[in-house]
DNA sequence: TCTATCGTTGACACGGGTGTCAGGGTCCAG
DNA sequence: CTGGACCCTGACACCCGTGTCAACGATAGA
């Protein structure tokens, strides 16, 4: 598909998808003419990017992970440093906390809103 | 206490904690030199505030949500106005979702990271 | 064929969080 | 009283994710 219908389809612009490519973090074929040419498959993966974004990782740590998260597994060996394996372990504890400091505060605010329309 | 020993207390730098009085997320008072003058509790608070920041929140929405987290409540009815109230249950589900593709990603992580350790 | 729509690249601009530096004041120990 | 460590404000500059625009090429429908 193209680079409009995977926007449509993502919810996201031409302009993103470009960007995304330049990180590295999607690398679609070209068509005859130059146009950009993307797999089905990328759209679930345009849509986890943009949640990890969301979630404040940056582009360069979601580069690193997204080749952890295709299923089945496909691992290379190639990509798995004993570095980057520190820098993935290290990533996924930041995740954790991250993931605990939006809990807690997520179900404060819940609590607060309980309250107060309890009171109205 | 001071700005440099909040700073380092908290793990962030006086420039910081600057910008944060700024944009309204903690109001210090003054010393009769000038002096920024931060109570203890700030700690918490400010660790609060880079663990949301560190999450991916605007410091916007951080303002917004801050006055909920008090314990024990105090609620200001001046400050609920019903479109802030929306917001705020806007801004769980915003956090719900961060949450869930964080916890996500990372459990996809550390699968591959067993998968690896496993193989090695 | 003309035109609208979509694609290409490249550049400029902006807002948000941070680093850093300049120019100046305060305070304390030697 | 002087040196160093700390504080103040304000500005410039960076990186990052996005928006927008210019100038151009490809494609498809009237």
């Amino acid at each position: 598909m193209r680079i409009g219908e995977l926007a449509r389809l993502t919810e996201s612009t031409p302009r993103l998808l470009r960007y995304y490519e330049k990180q590295g973090l999607i690398t679609p074929r070209r068509e005859a003419n130059g146009y950009r040419d993307y797999d089905d498959y990328l759209v679930d993966r345009v849509l986890q990017i943009r949640g990890l974004l969301d979630a404040g990782l940056p582009t360069r740590i979601i580069k690193q992970i997204l080749p952890c998260l295709d299923t089945p597994r496909t691992i290379h060996f190639a990509d798995a440093t004993p570095e980057m394996l520190d820098t993935l372990e290290c990533e996924t504890e930041r995740m954790t906390r991250r993931i605990q400091c939006l809990t807690r505060n997520r179900d404060a605010i819940m609590e607060y809103l309980s309250v107060v329309r309890e009171l109205a």
